[in-house]
DNA sequence: AATAAATCCTCGCGTTTATGAGGATTTTGC
DNA sequence: GCAAAATCCTCATAAACGCGAGGATTTATT
């Protein structure tokens, strides 16, 4: 099921419910994930403020998958001057 | 286009990518985001500690949409006790 | 090759984070 | 409605961030 993200608070409300669906207390799932609840705590809330590597961190640990939509013409300049032969 | 991130700093080629599909400088880029070169230099390099809310504000910036991909299940567990009906 | 342009890196500074522990507050289960 | 559990919040501390400015290094242009 893939859910856009419109702004940086709304990957709380994923984190949740990934959380509830796995019926683990947060508490634990921050443990097992290596963070602390505190922090978890305040993933959940929707804080902006967080580490994006942390944060990520617990997207993982939760198998929540991340995606990126961009427009076609960026494929070309992705491979960082891999025998980049299609740039305009 | 669609590009699943599979470690955190993998969302840094996704920037330079996207700002260089452009044509805009590091500089300029920053500068109309609204944050510092350095730190979208520090992005586009790969760092994870990078505050997701400006991370986003760069992807929002530069026209990256975010998806997320979680398991069906978890559906039932968005829109947090809004008669939630459906949990086991 | 040489010059110019773009990106990278380092430094110091003020600010903010993540954590742990403790106690409120809310939610859940009986 | 009560008691237990889960979540939230505050506080203090060490660590790390983000910015600005300057200079190196790389890449582009002629």
């Amino acid at each position: 099921m893939r859910i856009p993200i419109d702004n940086a608070a709304a990957i709380g409300k994923i984190v949740r419910a990934s959380r509830k669906a796995q019926k683990i207390r947060q508490d634990d799932a921050a443990g097992s994930i290596g963070v602390s609840e505190n922090f978890l705590g305040k993933i959940e809330r929707g804080s902006e403020s967080v580490q994006w590597g942390k944060l990520f961190q617990v997207l993982e640990g939760l198998g929540v998958q991340v995606i990126v939509d961009v427009p076609e013409n960026v494929a070309a300049y992705l491979n960082e001057s891999a025998s980049n032969k299609d740039k305009p």
